[in-house]
DNA sequence: TCATTATATCTATAAAATAGAACAAATAAG
DNA sequence: CTTATTTGTTCTATTTTATAGATATAATGA
């Protein structure tokens, strides 16, 4: 067994996966990290990150059809997988297990 | 300025700082990762993790007094700064608007 | 004095994050 | 046709984080 817990842009990929459900690839996700947090994300990096996730089982990839619209290429769909899901969630979970301890951070207080 | 945001360790350190107080040194904080997440972690992770934490002004350290028990030489103990308590809160904050955006992650599944 | 305990610091390595260049394949424009 | 433009992936190199464990230090207890 690999660790079970993500890197922190490995979480931030993880969770555009999942927001993007079907659209998730790797020019869109940059897209839409940069969108989300205000901060940029370069295109190797997201890249290289689902390579990882996917070596790990969190994420699977497959080629699409490409669109016929200009410069419409094959794309490098990205998906969930239950693995990946589940762990996902314990993150989350652990993260609000800690919070819950610390007034400062707990989930009232937003 | 350097960037806003923490690594998936520099972040689990930054909460057990704040979850102690006053009581957090270097082997405090890994028993209590430990105890906390079940995750083992190694006291020269959790060391450089400060150190890397204090240079970019997320905490500040000093040096205590020994205390009187068999052993018990002088600790470095850890504080927060405002900075760190700032990157921490906003921290959670984008974590649960990204949650809030995913059906299977949003907080009212807790 | 010697053993034991509680701690920090140092050293080395592996893994994650990052940026950007290089490459590929599609359509549009001339 | 041929070339430019666009959407995308892959490759390469580097820096930053994470990790483990060995070594050093200072205190008390025997």
């Amino acid at each position: 067994m690999g660790k079970e817990y993500l890197g922190e842009f490995e979480e931030l990929v993880m969770l555009m996966v999942a927001m993007m459900k079907d659209e998730a690839y790797g020019l869109a996700i940059c897209d839409e990290i940069e969108s989300q947090t205000g901060r940029p994300a370069s295109i190797g990096a997201v890249h290289a990150t689902v390579a990882r996730l996917e070596k790990k089982g969190f994420v699977e990839t497959f080629m699409s059809d490409p669109t016929n619209e200009r410069g419409g290429r094959r794309k490098r769909l990205i998906r969930m997988t239950n693995s990946g899901k589940s762990t996902l969630i314990k993150s989350r979970d652990a993260k609000v297990k800690l919070w819950t301890q610390i007034p400062d951070l707990a989930l009232n207080k937003i």
